[in-house]
DNA sequence: TTTCTGTTATAGTTTTTATCTATATAGAAG
DNA sequence: CTTCTATATAGATAAAAACTATAACAGAAA
């Protein structure tokens, strides 16, 4: 059937003009050498080489295939090279998915020391709603992702990264908290801005809503967090927001309050996930604890990492 | 060592996802599938595939390697489309050397009769000394040539293939031959313009003037036939020009008379020559009967071709 | 010519490897 | 908990690639 191994030796007796040389030269037995010839030779319809005792050289057919059987074993060292390149797992390129409201404001902060600590991994991400993500990663579109907790699937393995606190953000003129904190109770009855049902922050605060009596108003919804933010601004209520938001974008604090709530569970948790089976999960392991790391380095008066609860 | 095979398994299973359904497509048994997979894997030093029972899906470094993979596999196929068109022998190309006085007032009368019958096969021609075109056939420069007899070599099949007359030629002017016919013995004592020596046509000219008496003139040698030509037609002399450099040039018969000499041996012989080991030597021999015919058919009147004489 | 030398081809054997059948194993589905 | 399905493993068989030994053959040397 034409193996590699060959049209290797096709190519050294073309080159060496000579069987007993390229039998040399290839570490073989020249009988061996001659025999694959002949077999290359009838498996591909042609005779490739004229033999005299002086010397063995091409056929004008011969001649005319030796480019081709050079680009093939050509196109072979490519691929080899590019195999020992991706031997190291870490310097393959892995699809990471990851939520509309903490993608942008997380990864900008942890990309450069990921790519400082594995130099080659290279991350090819995209936005998706959660659910969707949790699904990709387990059907195969993403190699990895970023949800927030509690997972749908359960078939996914979960390394659980920091919690991440809601901040109650409203109008600088509403003047809702003079020294900046409020106590959970007198959050009943408050009208609260959220996303649209399609973001996972929807249902968080939702939740947060039916524990502390507020009001989800269900009129306005934003569909990102910046358009929530716009429409506190403009004064059309007060919203959650999370923390990484806030502290990525609220260099104006001029225009927002943001109001610490006391001894409310106001937080989210967000998770790394991957499928159990995948053969890269050390590799996960360690970008996950990177993450914790960074985050307990340089945000640990935003987040609160989570170190000990393995999925 | 990462066999085409392999490879070929390899593409399968990432298209089908399933390494079960690839070995019913590749018509192979499934452990044999398992088997080589993890050979591969082990020889490039890379997962390629996470095996979950559902499917069996590239990882990231596996699903990088597939297009080089592919680039491999194409190649492979294109070389054996190359070779499966170069496996009719006259598909190919064929170097073919001449001699400067033949070729270029031989060859515009054969190639079309020679694409015509052979409608794939090329040839690839040069100009060189007949001395350097038999070595060049016997090196493997040439796969085959027209020279002029005798060979130096006694290496190389030949095949005779026509005698070509040697005509005088004087300027009108000096109106040599009242009726285009000269006796031998005129010849005596006459100045020859001849070819320089690298020339075969020098040594042909010099042995017909050994055996008339003429003399050849050493102090204007021509380095091309249309030198010479051009030498006679300035009145510097006479010449012998082959045949059928005047069939394709004389068209202009106002300026040279021909002349015919009764009884000489004015001729010399061509043949095709080609290295006995050669696997395409059968197609060499179809070559030159169909030269031989076309001669016989379209330059009787030049020419005599030879049929019976074989190398 | 004959002999010697170097090269390729062939024969026969051994080793390797690719493949098969049968079976174990392990998730997923019912 | 059982069944189903997919992959992995074990052991055996068949294919092929390798080796050694030797034949055949041409060219060079004696």
């Amino acid at each position: 059937m034409a193996t590699l191994k060959q049209i290797q030796y096709f190519q050294t007796v073309a080159e060496t003009q000579s069987i007993r040389r390229a039998a040399d030269r290839l570490a073989i037995a020249q009988p061996t050498l001659s025999t694959q010839l002949a077999a290359l030779e009838k498996s591909l319809g042609i005779t490739l080489f004229e033999r005299t005792r002086r010397l063995t050289q091409l056929t004008p057919a011969g001649r005319q295939l030796l480019p081709a059987v050079k680009q093939v074993i050509a196109q072979w060292h490519e691929m080899r090279e590019l195999a020992h390149t991706l031997s190291d797992t870490a310097a393959s390129t892995h699809r990471l998915g990851v939520p509309p409201t903490l993608g942008p404001y997380l990864l900008p902060n942890i990309v450069p020391s990921i790519h400082q600590q594995f130099d080659r991994l290279k991350l090819y991400v995209r936005e998706e709603p959660p659910s969707q993500l949790e699904t990709g990663v387990v059907e195969g579109r993403y190699d990895l992702a970023l949800v927030p907790l509690p997972l749908r699937s359960d078939n996914l393995t979960v390394d659980v990264l920091f919690r991440e606190p809601l901040m109650l953000v409203a109008a600088r003129e509403a003047n809702l908290a003079q020294n900046g904190v409020l106590r959970e109770q007198e959050l009943a009855g408050m009208s609260i801005l959220g996303l649209d049902e399609r973001h996972q922050l929807h249902r968080e605060v939702q939740q947060i809503c039916e524990r502390t009596g507020a009001v989800l108003n269900r009129d306005y919804e934003g569909t990102s967090l910046d358009t929530l933010r716009q429409m506190v601004v403009m004064g059309m209520g007060v919203a959650f927001l999370p923390a990484l938001y806030i502290r990525s974008e609220i260099h104006r604090p001029e225009e927002l309050d943001v109001i610490r709530i006391d001894g409310a569970r106001l937080y989210r948790e967000h998770a790394l996930v991957y499928r159990p089976g995948s053969p890269v999960r050390r590799l996960y392991q360690d970008l996950a604890n990177l993450v914790r790391e960074r985050m307990a380095n340089a945000f640990a008066d935003v987040v609160t990492p989570i170190f000990d609860r393995g999925g």
